[in-house]
DNA sequence: AATTGTCACTGATAAATATCAATCTTGGAA
DNA sequence: TTCCAAGATTGATATTTATCAGTGACAATT
């Protein structure tokens, strides 16, 4: 389909709509989930909802201010680029997550954002984000309680996916892909990605895998991983080793 | 002085005074630098200031709600505890910081937070920051701003402090530490809070630091260390190796 | 069906790091 | 000063992880 990775840039983004947001599905999980109908009604700048396909590019790091990004559904990467040229991702963005929010302050993007599982997206103007903060103040609150999410997810890289034995950081990923899951099914993650995660390389990434799934705990088919015993990977991931 | 660890937690910590706002000396570094001073004037909730000895401890996890921390000299690490025993250091704060914004949201502290160097520290509950904000409400852009700050803080722990080799993640440290010295120096740390803040031993630590000084790139006296070569590091912290 | 590209997996080996067990240093206490 | 305890350093060795170089499976394309 694509020839060239500079086709891709036009073809992996599609406009769906304009966002309504009064009647998002998962609105209860969103940044709006407490804003009052009629102010939603007001906004008169557009909020557009966008599908981007795996491997699109929200954001690169310093580009100019294009408002912030509501996940809606898919996966979104956020990576830092090192000196070297390493990337590491710093934090993965699901459904109800928000990436961006660091233009509010009228910075312009610290990461570069990429999408690993085809993601609905909302982007919000800042403007909006104002103009309702300006009608509801409890906006104010919701914004902190998300930047303190923020600062909870970072944490979690640093202390689970960036601690201890390869096999322990594969252990917590999976857990934590896994924990708002009630049949032990996550979207997969390639190992190149798992790795930029957890600050190891891919093969190493590839062989812990592989173990997992010849024992039995692991299993991977269309796309996803099921966890057949959390109790196994509860222990690995507590090993210091 | 002291004979045990128990009696430590009475005497570590020294209560200087009631904090006088208005004339601190570090008032532009801190969170109240642009609250006019009848506001601070009127601050009827007392604020106190302490003198914490090295090893102190400010907070520990979950602990009952005693207000925020601003660090006004000295250096403080906070730690999360993961289920295996091992500590891992997620932020060091200095002069300015602040330590346990996440009370604001009336959650409990989430780290241990300790002193690495005898801290000054202001106690501000939760109450005096509330009373502000209603006089003051440009307080809330510079709480956000904390918030992003402490967000862009833990991504440099993962992208630096927590990727690459270990002679690497300890030169970025090193520069770190030094960042806003215009002789290079800056206070040293144990190579145990070295490992725990970079994710690996204290003897690869030591080994590191040690072949540091002998190429003449360090020096350590008096509990500070000197950055002979920053070029040097700035190499070291480049390798991907 | 053949071709191609991507990605997971694997083996062999090198390199880095952890571990365990001493020494050595040094600041502070007596 | 002398002594002591804590922390830094080092050595020897075991483990873990990275690196490099494939191989094989699979999907999409031609």
């Amino acid at each position: 389909m694509q020839t060239s990775k500079t086709k891709a840039l036009c073809t992996d983004v599609v406009w769906v709509g304009r966002a309504d947001c009064r009647h998002c599905k998962i609105r209860d999980q969103v940044l709006f989930a407490n804003v009052p109908d009629d102010v939603l009604d007001n906004i008169l700048t557009p909020i557009d909802n966008y599908t981007y396909a795996n491997k699109a590019v929200l954001y690169e790091v310093g580009e100019e201010n294009r408002g912030i990004y509501t996940i809606r559904s898919g996966m979104v990467k956020l990576i830092k680029l090192l000196p070297n040229g390493t990337e590491r991702v710093v934090r993965l963005l699901r459904a109800g997550d928000v990436a961006g929010l660091e233009v509010l302050l009228g910075n312009s993007y610290s990461h570069k954002a990429v999408v690993t599982h085809t993601a609905n997206v909302c982007n919000i103007p800042v403007k909006v984000i104002h103009d309702i903060e300006r009608q509801d103040p409890d906006l104010h609150d919701e914004l902190i309680a998300r930047w303190q999410r923020t600062v909870d997810d970072a944490d979690h890289f640093i202390a689970c996916f960036s601690t201890g034995s390869a096999q322990a950081r594969i252990a917590r990923l999976l857990l934590k892909l896994c924990a708002d899951s009630r049949d032990n099914f996550c979207v997969s993650l390639s190992r190149e990605d798992m790795g930029a995660i957890l600050g190891i390389t891919s093969e190493t990434t590839a062989r812990v895998v592989a173990n997992l799934k010849r024992e039995g705990v692991l299993d991977e088919r269309n796309g996803y991983f099921r966890c057949n015993s959390k109790e196994t990977l509860q222990n690995f991931s507590d090993d210091t080793n």
